[in-house]
DNA sequence: TGTAGCATGTAAGCCGTTACATGATTGA
DNA sequence: TCAATCATGTAACGGCTTACATGCTACA
């Protein structure tokens, strides 16, 4: 009997806002391609049974309701944030002390044990990364475009320019550090 | 009996590599200490726990080894990395296919759902994450100046300066950010 | 007719955290 | 002598993933 919300709930949470009242609710599986468009690219993008596991949790805890409306068998189970939840979520979304982000960067990782490689795999493991980078920047430029002006979307809008700077940001570091590498090894060779 | 180790596993091994032949080998604390002074930048600051039983199951694999010499009491347990060990970084490290990295970052997530509260109280959130980078920053400076220009750290000091500039990029794209909330707030103003 | 996508779940297990427990050593 | 730090672990549990199981619907 967890008191407080896991980060990921209040995110799903947060989906179900966007939604908005009008519409017949979500289903887990709708919930799930939203988080994978969207949410992935600032926390993560939960596994299928995650999203229906959470969606219990909720229920039980009333902070969603099933939509009424549709045949109430197995399939087409939608989701709505009741009242309580948009309490909840309030709530937490003006708690004052977020957390750090948390970066897991399996790149950075390898290259601080560069000593144990040669310097080209180093070069091609980096640029590598700024094609992977790029493949992301296109997805998320995707969003963002969808996103466009609307005054209902401008927060959306705006956490995926963070996101697309940040991904210029990382190109450029990595750019300076393969121009670094290559230096390195040009120095040593000479 | 799983075959791959998980990451983390790998980090700490990295950590022992650096500890260099000579040393008499690291306890469990100090291995933690390393890891909260450079890995958790980039990775993870593991719980103490952890690192206790991440020792003892690489251990039984054979990847590092108790230091001996010491008294074998229960304190000064000192563990070096083993040859085979080595062997495991290595071919982890050449692995052609690193992951893309991870990001979970709450201040991005509540300026998503930015609607449901007021635009001060946004401003204040990342005013305050402003704060927190530059904290982080300055610790990590730290880092960068102890590595200093030693060719044995060239690459823990290129990861360095990689954080480094993450953080001033971050800290550039918010100070925008918040400028742009300022300048939307007026024109609904007004 | 069959396959891709929609849709919902259960079970097992890994990774990692917090809480708890214990004790030695160092220095004020 | 007392507190801080060094030092090593166990137990419980949460969050999340993978693998597995099931079945409907649309359409080529």
């Amino acid at each position: 009997m967890r008191q407080d919300l896991s980060t990921t709930s209040y995110a799903l949470l947060g989906l179900l806002v966007f939604d908005g009242a009008e519409s017949p609710g979500l289903t887990g599986y709708e919930l799930k391609q939203r988080a994978d468009r969207t949410l992935r690219f600032y926390w993560v993008a939960p596994a299928m049974s995650q999203v229906y596991s959470e969606l219990a949790r909720l229920a039980d805890l009333g902070l969603v309701a099933r939509a009424l409306g549709g045949a109430a068998g197995r399939r087409d189970r939608r989701y709505r944030i009741t009242a309580d939840g948009l309490t909840r979520l309030r709530r937490w979304q003006a708690d004052s002390a977020p957390e750090f982000p948390i970066l897991k960067h399996p790149v950075a990782l390898r290259l601080l044990m560069g000593h144990l490689a040669a310097p080209e795999q180093l070069t091609k493991m980096l640029v590598d990364y700024r094609a992977a980078l790029a493949e992301r920047r296109a997805e998320l430029t995707t969003v963002r475009t969808l996103l466009g002006e609307r005054a209902e979307v401008v927060y959306p809008a705006m956490v995926a320019d963070w996101g697309l700077a940040y991904y210029d940001a990382e190109d450029a570091i990595v750019t300076d550090l393969v121009a670094r590498l290559t230096q390195d090894s040009r120095s040593t060779q000479s």
